[in-house]
DNA sequence: GTCTTGTTGCAACTCAGTCGCAAAAGTGGT
DNA sequence: ACCACTTTTGCGACTGAGTTGCAACAAGAC
């Protein structure tokens, strides 16, 4: 029995059949190793760190392949750049401090509930979704 | 007694202190008669068509007007250009059939509520938020 | 009508993201 | 280790939605 079921990213882009590159694992290793949603200069610059001299356009394209192959998720909250995450564990939607940009995931399981049911009511399957929602922190 | 509470967009326009031109005039028409979620470029189509020879910089730059004045909404759905409609009498979230790209609007009380709590739990208050659905129509 | 200030048309510009291409490198077979 | 085949990369040029500087214009206030 297996020690874990939770695949590396590597693991999945072998599974998907896409090659593993030099400037592919230092990407993903940077993806595996963030925790936030950082857009496409911010992870060229993680990147860069540990592997310099890749380029921005590699990274881009990059991360169109993975998008595709459903290994990241793209977020375009307000400030108009998209942002990734490595697939999470769990599905997760998201609080985006107006003040500060900074972003916090939560799960509601009655939300999720509810847009299945709405959906079938109204004769959709459910493709995807998402709930961004932007807060202040509370005053008093 | 009044006949309506509901002011034109016109009328909100005064009141925010905006100047009436005939360009504003003519998109404030065309936003007002449009029932779906159009881009700039299909706006500034249809705004030709009842007053030809205003700029699309001009509708660009109006859009962001009434944003800011919280008289429209800009959506970003997935296709990447923003698309706007007047604001509405009552809140409501969207599905985005991706096989059309058609937009159905809803409104879940429940979500909404929901939100709300959440948002306490965490110590924010809600700014503003967006639900997209992308869904398919189902089969069977 | 005059004055002040907001708005417009236009062309030039910005900037995130894409693309064509030739060189480089991964993978599978031998 | 080598080859053949295919994907990926770096690079610079490009795209396209949206913005902006500026001079001309026009709302609204008096
Ligand atoms: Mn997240
Ligand atoms: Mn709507
Ligand atoms: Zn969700
Ligand atoms: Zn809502």
């Amino acid at each position: 029995m297996n020690k874990s079921v939770k695949l590396t990213l590597t693991e999945r882009c072998r599974h998907a059949g896409l090659r593993i590159t030099a400037p592919r694992k230092a990407i993903l290793k940077t993806l595996e190793g963030s925790e936030d949603h950082p857009n496409v200069e911010e992870l060229h610059r993680r990147v860069s760190r540990i592997a310099p001299g890749i380029n921005i356009a590699t990274v881009y394209r990059t991360m169109n392949t993975l998008a595709e192959h459903g290994l990241i998720e793209r977020h375009s909250f307000s400030d108009g750049r998209a942002r990734y995450e490595a697939v999470p564990e769990d599905h997760h939607d998201h609080f985006i401090n107006v003040e500060t940009g900074e972003v916090v995931e939560f799960r509601s399981d009655e939300i999720e509930r509810i847009q299945e049911e709405l959906a079938r009511k109204y004769g959709f399957d459910i493709v995807s979704h998402r709930l961004d929602i932007y807060v202040k922190p509370r005053k008093g």
